[in-house]
DNA sequence: GTGCAGAGCCGCAATTTTGCAGTTGTGTAA
DNA sequence: TTACACAACTGCAAAATTGCGGCTCTGCAC
């Protein structure tokens, strides 16, 4: 019973949380600039060295950020001869949600932001990474597909895909500037929708 | 600061405290034959491969007993031309306790050697091992001694301190079959003691 | 009694953690 | 400016943990 997922796997997912726990925990304490990594790892109970395997900086740690990953049933629910704007900007939804750690109501992690919104800028950073990831995809997809296929005569496919991912891409782009200075879950779903609305109202016009 | 020993150092204490805890719990609950190696590993939050690599038999997680050794300290004041009676014996205290682990205070061993004595056999194969480690000791102090070069002469080093372990160890053991059926601290002291002084009655008698 | 399941225990390879010795960049006291 | 401490971060080898397959033994249903 209870071994729906192994001892290492439990065992990694606990670590990556105390890390991140007393990162947090400790930045609310003393600001980030005056919480240092091996305080961090000694707070977790591990060694200095081990905080850097799960985590490639410190902000990393405070923010609970993950490297972006896709998980198989996103793939699999992928389809590039649907509403490509619609399939994209899903997949980079989904990309981007799973770079912020496990537990979504992470308060301590929006107490952070809050109080620290500098941090924040370390997102962007991992927008490349996540639009990567999904570019991949899409390239494939489109290499695939015979509907593109016309268009992938004249184009590299991976020109296709920087191009769609890149306007997709737009509104959660937006989003995060926006919520840049008032960064809540509210806001940036907010500023997410407004700047869906507003892609497809200046789409038509630009065409 | 409180680096005194190493992170390594302090998890390995703590798994083996965490092991021989679960094991000495879980026995009280439910009786030596009704726990898990398993189970233990499982409390300990461990894998049970690990749990074989603290303890070699279920039985030694429950008492805590570990592998003998003999502390460098204790070396150093071992003194093969001194009373060898007294010193040889003193080490094998000292090396016995060693083989019951960290904490004296453990109330919880006391208590699983209280209600389930059958455990406490597997002390006596301990011994074995404590003698022989005493033995090694001994041998090397004897085949450097001006003092014991004449008897050395005649007889091997090993076998010398072969006699000599068992004679001085005879109150361990002696101590150890009194106190089987009545295991508590208290009671290994008066037979050890009662013990030695027997021994020390008889020697002169048969000699 | 025969088969079989459960539990103790071990060997080995893969994974994780640790220690340690760097390198780099930055603030700061001399 | 130079010197230097300190903190972020990395590479690498040693140690610890895990998963897994396999062995033996014992009790128990058949």
């Amino acid at each position: 019973m209870s071994q729906l997922i192994s001892l290492r796997d439990r065992k990694r997912t606990e670590t990556w949380a105390a890390l991140h726990d007393a990162a947090a925990r400790l930045t609310l304490e003393n600001g980030p600039d005056r919480v240092t990594t091996e305080a961090i790892a000694a707070q977790a109970n591990v060694s200095a060295r081990t905080f850097f395997n799960y985590f490639g900086t410190k902000e990393d740690a405070i923010l609970g950020l993950q490297d972006p990953s896709i998980h198989d049933s996103w793939l699999a629910a992928f389809d590039v001869d649907a509403d490509l704007l619609d399939q994209v900007s899903r997949l980079l939804v989904q990309v981007v949600h799973s770079t912020e750690g496990g537990a979504d109501g992470d308060s301590l992690r929006m107490e952070v932001v809050r109080r620290f919104p500098q941090l924040r800028q370390r997102r962007f950073g991992y927008f490349l990474k996540v639009e990567q990831l999904v570019r991949d995809v899409l390239t494939e997809g489109i290499t695939a597909s015979a509907k593109w296929a016309d268009v992938a005569r004249r184009h590299r496919a991976e020109d296709i895909s920087r191009m769609i991912v890149l306007i997709a891409g737009a509104p959660m782009r937006y989003a995060m500037q926006e919520s840049a200075h008032a960064p809540t879950l509210d806001n940036q779903f907010a500023a997410l929708s407004t700047a869906n609305a507003l892609l497809r109202e200046v789409l038509p016009e630009i065409q």
